[in-house]
RNA sequence: GUCCCCAUCGUCUAGUGGCCCAGGACACCACCCUUUCACGGUGGCUACACGAGUUCGAAUCUCGUUGGGGACGCCA
């Protein structure tokens, strides 16, 4: 075994939804600290959540990271011989670590049903200590297990923890974290749908996948031990870790959709430069030093250090973003300017989605750019049409507009036909004459009271625009300021 | 509630025992530049959470308190 092992590190998102800016921020990192050892980056897809997983989402991630130049060297469309990248086209291999882990005991079947383990938490809960599984099925005989498996009852599989001592591991960032066993739960590694869960899958792709480094969010921390645990049962050497801050709403709460704009996809939309993305997000519990707070994603990797990280949670500040993007568009060369004009804001893909709703409300091309901007911009002005309908409040429009946030939220599919169901159902539900709801979303959404057909135009929109310029609208409501007020 | 992590201007941060009655940046305010707006320039505002130690000396080390966050799923 050579000395020094290769660095190798991986971005493990979960394709359930728009591409995160969170996982940008941890794609920076261990881009940088890949690069900077002349190691690999590796994209994996974990997609073993069979009833959110969605598959429009894994190429969507693939895009963005692409948006921001940050590519790896193995991938789901780069396959190597640690292959396949998708774990939903790796369950034999989990299902193989399972049955060693059955073998050698430190793994059992539960066949607890969920009703049951629901009423277990809920006492736990009411008695005040953390939520963990009885263990009810841990010491199961090989009779009892062969019976029920022979009644094809349902089961997990789960790990067998240790009830004393002590698990600890080195954080690369903080130091050593420590956790006594007795806290820990006998986490399930087999679903029963024959799925790994995370903590499964992780440890043996990371191992697999000859993983150095593992650098990902906080928020894995607890369930790091687990992951110890697991790699000594498989009698594994372990990786290092190092935990990244969680970045923040402007509340300090975990950054979240609700609070947010965080899919990548809206900023691109928004007229971020990747760019600039990149360099902000560098910025976001690392510093270049010397009060720099312009670099390329080249020279943070001439200086990065794990130490370096502070670990306060950063608060993910757009107007200091938008700042830092006005930075690099003006040092943006003609060439690049005319180049980002057509191809961001009026490019082909776009221009043909929308010929069929504006061409028709045109008589002279002139009109073009007047009529349609709403198309292209971002945040809208109100001052000139009047948002509140009569015998409506302002404070009644701008709940109505958050609780459609709300429901927009679960979205499967931005679409019109699935907009228009959604929508018109939040009507019924909220009891609203059709007009009160659908002329006022038309004009938050386009800034105007004439625009093409509403539920159509919104999927033009896009959904992170759409939900931004709501999300927008409401505070400009909740401010009193930025809309037209009601004559009285 | 239990455990884990964290703690410098409103926000991003510099600071690793004396160079700090704390530096830079965003935002904000004022002024300058300017036919407008923006850019740019100058200045201003504003922070070491609190309390005990350790030390000749603490934003920096220790302990406690408080505050914030995260995790407690057959989600990742």
């Amino acid at each position: 075994m050579s000395y020094f092992k290769k660095v190798r590190v991986r971005i493990a998102p979960s394709p359930t939804g728009d591409p995160h800016v969170g996982t940008a921020y941890v794609a920076l990192f261990n881009y940088v600290f890949a690069k900077k050892h002349g190691g690999d980056f590796l994209l994996r897809i974990e997609d073993t959540d069979q009833v959110r997983a969605k598959s429009s989402s894994e190429a969507m991630i693939m895009k963005s990271l692409r948006w921001l130049g940050v590519e790896w060297d193995e991938g789901p469309d780069k396959n190597s011989s640690c292959g396949p990248f998708r774990q939903s086209e790796r369950t034999a291999i989990y299902r193989e670590h399972t049955e060693m882990l059955l073998k050698s005991k430190s793994a059992y079947h539960c066949f607890c049903t969920a009703e049951r383990l629901d009423g277990v938490r809920a006492k736990q809960r009411v008695a005040g200590v953390t939520t963990a599984y009885d263990r009810h099925c841990r010491d199961l005989s090989a009779g009892e297990v062969a019976g029920f498996l022979g009644k094809s009852i349902p089961y997990v599989v789960r790990l067998k923890m240790p009830t004393t001592g002590m698990t600890s591991f080195v954080d690369e960032i903080r130091g050593v974290v420590e956790i006594e066993n007795s806290r820990m739960d006998d986490q399930v590694l087999l679903k029963s749908d024959g799925y790994p869960t995370y903590h499964l899958a992780n440890v043996v792709d990371d191992h697999l996948m000859e993983i150095s480094h593992v650098i990902r969010a906080e928020e894995w921390i607890n369930s790091t031990p687990k992951h110890v645990a697991l790699y000594e049962a498989f009698g594994w050497e372990r990786p290092k870790f190092a935990h990244l801050p969680l970045l923040r709403n402007a509340d300090k709460s975990k950054i979240s959709k609700r609070k947010n704009p965080v899919a990548l996809t809206y900023y691109q939309r928004a007229g971020i430069l990747p760019e600039a993305l990149l360099n902000f997000l560098g910025n976001m519990g690392w510093n270049y030093g010397n009060d720099v707070e312009f670099f390329t994603v080249e020279e943070m990797m001439a200086k990065f250090e794990f130490k370096d990280i502070h670990l306060g949670g950063p608060v993910f500040d757009t107007v200091k973003l938008t700042w830092m993007n006005q930075h690099y568009m003006h040092k943006m060369s003609e060439a690049s300017f005319v180049d980002y004009v057509r191809n961001e804001i009026f490019s082909t893909e776009y221009l043909k989605a929308l010929k069929p709703f504006v061409l028709e409300r045109m008589s002279r091309f002139e009109q073009f750019v007047g009529n349609n901007m709403f198309f292209f911009n971002g945040a809208l002005d109100y001052s000139d049409v009047e948002i509140i309908p009569k015998g409506k409040t302002d404070v009644e429009i701008m709940d109505m507009l958050t609780g459609l946030v709300e429901k927009l939220d679960d979205l499967y599919e931005w679409e019109h036909e699935r907009l228009k169901a959604v929508i018109e159902a939040y009507k019924d539900e909220i009891a609203w004459k059709p007009k009160d709801v659908f002329m006022t979303l038309r004009m938050v959404a386009t800034g105007r009271k004439d625009s093409p057909p509403l539920f159509e135009s919104l999927e033009l929109i896009g959904r992170e625009m759409t939900r931004f310029r709501f999300r927008d609208c409401a505070q400009k409501l909740a401010s009193g300021t930025g809309f037209k007020k009601p004559a009285v």
